[in-house]
DNA sequence: CTGAAAGCGCTTACAG
DNA sequence: CTGAAAGCGCTTACAG
């Protein structure tokens, strides 16, 4: 047998036709001569080892390229250092950021992420969380598309813990949501700092809980500077079709009847806004200052002029959703309930500046 | 222990403090009377059974909604049903409908999949790939942003299968990517089929594999239907800047100097152009007709007027990729090699309608 | 048709 | 400091 690894050995790199199976903890105590219980040690830095041993052990499994089946960990450990993280942003827009953050939260754990990505449905969502639940992930993290829609509390599985982000979720679950009200004030108020008293408000769909924070934030800011709304919220679509209309009724009118700033729910409903005023021969910032929601480059970059907008900071997000998981795998006690992650304003020229 | 699993049974679901652990297939074949190896051949309807102990095997696992230990499983097999998917397109935008393609064509077999979103760098490649390889995926998939930059293969792991899809790979490797070539040369057919004479090509950097292949496609075309290019393609970056400053030097000319059409290299750079006709005062498609290549959908038809381009078939492109994986986890033999997948022509209203 | 036993690749008390 | 043994939850020859 350890001839036979002698031989094989020779090989190993140079073609894989045949390829040698992968070493195992067994391979690597035999050729250091010691036991599987005494190389396992060794390979873990646990239990007191000669460092003679240690050394030799450690070399072995240096040359074999050995590396531990986290299968058979997993087993003896009953843990598999494996999330599960469901979505049904299938576009990517906000689930891969988000991803980005979890995974930085645990790449220091060595834990990895099975990602599904469907369109929410009982059926296959059933489906979904059987097949993470099968698999023992440590944990799932559920993600959505808006804050106030979620996973049906009765399809979660048992048994470990759930953190949701931007999703809806029962009371007392472990939640994280950007702060659409917060960042909605923020970009108000900065447009009220660029010198601006009357500032519309476009947006999607009332319907949605985003839309309706993202107004009352609007309203918040103006009435803490003495300002009024500049007429109601003017809920539509998510679209730059939505954007490049109300334009229209808005600034097809006598200048002084016009608003001088409009804070649009979403960056698409900012980039056909400023789209419609171009070709109405107005200037963006001059005639109208504009500011957007959600920091989506290539519409936030690509707009004319480069556009003011609030940054949802997913990957911080995601961050603190991995960090909470670890908390909850670890079995520290923490106290569930939402947090909001704040949003950043990035300034750009559609606003002008600040005198 | 057979009394306190009756004990514990009575609060499965009503409460999940001191939640019972996961039933084993000990739990199941205690219950049902049989040993552990009966168990596991009624669950998987393999070997001899009884109908008999099979239902009433069946019936316990049922109740206890028993799921077998797929980590177990893995160490029995040899094989984790699972997969990993490398990607450096942090974005989202080929990714998640790709991996859409890949889930699907994998679905029946139960296999998960991890995913890594980073950006490309020796370190990170090699810790990522080393994090796959020690959890034993069946198979590795490689994704990248561009066809003709790739993992260098010294990276690569040994002894599974690895797929690549839309990025650069060694002679010999499975290899799936988009038909930039066949997809420009079917936009600039549609042009010429539509009347148009005077086809322009804007595209992003001729240092890009997928630009000069476009503009092949756009070359050929023309020659077939014995057109002459109407200048050099004109490359710039894959920006809508690019695509707003070239409609410029394009248009600000006497109409009889004019392109009347353009092909674009992908929909921003058609976004940009289409933008600056409009403010140039020219109509789409009248005075020119413009194609795309993407059918990213927030630029395709938030495009005044919506724009004619090439789908991708992202998610085709996973299919055929997860397949062939399934095939080669599977031992089948099949030829290496790049297999191209047609895109599709999404007709609307920029380019007009062909006679 | 069914059960006892070995084994997948590890870890970890338990003895020395 | 090191080794023999049991065990994580399954599957699968091997005997009956």
């Amino acid at each position: 047998m350890a001839d036979r690894d002698e031989e094989r050995d020779g090989r190993r790199g140079s073609r894989d036709t045949g390829a040698s199976p992968r070493p195992t903890i067994r391979t690597i105590a035999e050729r250091a001569q010691v036991s599987i219980a005494t190389a396992s040690r060794a390979l873990n830095d646990t239990g007191r080892i000669g460092e003679e041993t240690r050394k030799r052990v450690r070399k072995v499994a240096q040359e074999l390229s050995y590396r531990p089946s986290s299968t058979a960990r997993a087993l003896v450990h009953r843990r598999t250092f494996t999330l599960g993280l469901l979505t049904n942003d299938r576009y990517g827009r906000f689930t891969l950021p988000m991803l980005a953050g979890v995974s930085e939260a645990l790449a220091d754990e060595d834990v990895s992420i099975f990602l599904c990505a469907e369109e929410y449905g009982p059926d296959r969502l059933r489906a979904n969380i059987a097949a993470m639940d099968a698999r023992g992930v440590d944990g799932l993290v559920v993600t959505g598309k808006r804050i106030d829609k979620g996973v049906p509390a009765e399809l979660l599985p048992q048994g470990i813990p759930v953190v949701f982000v931007h999703s809806a979720a029962a009371l007392g679950a472990h939640r994280f949501i950007g702060d659409d009200e917060g960042g909605a004030h923020a970009a108000t108020s900065h447009l009220a700092a660029c010198g601006r008293r009357r500032i519309a408000h476009v947006s999607g769909p009332a319907t949605f809980l985003a839309a309706r924070l993202r107004a009352d934030g609007w309203r918040r800011a103006l009435e803490e500077r003495g300002l009024a709304p500049f007429g109601d919220a003017l809920h539509g679509t998510w679209t730059e079709a939505h954007g490049f209309e109300v334009a229209r009724h808005l600034f097809d009118r006598p200048r002084s009847e016009r608003p001088d700033a409009v804070f649009c729910g979403n960056d698409q409903i900012a980039r056909g806004l400023i789209d419609s005023l171009a070709l109405m021969g107005l200037d963006v910032p001059d005639d109208a200052a504009v500011a957007g929601f959600d920091n989506w480059d290539v519409f936030a970059e690509a707009t004319r002029p480069p556009l003011t907008t609030i940054d949802p900071q997913l990957k911080t997000l995601g961050r603190a959703a991995g960090m909470r998981m670890l908390d909850l795998i670890n079995g520290k006690r923490v106290d569930p309930g939402t947090v909001s992650i704040p949003g950043v304003l990035v300034k750009r020229r559609s606003c002008g500046l600040e005198p």
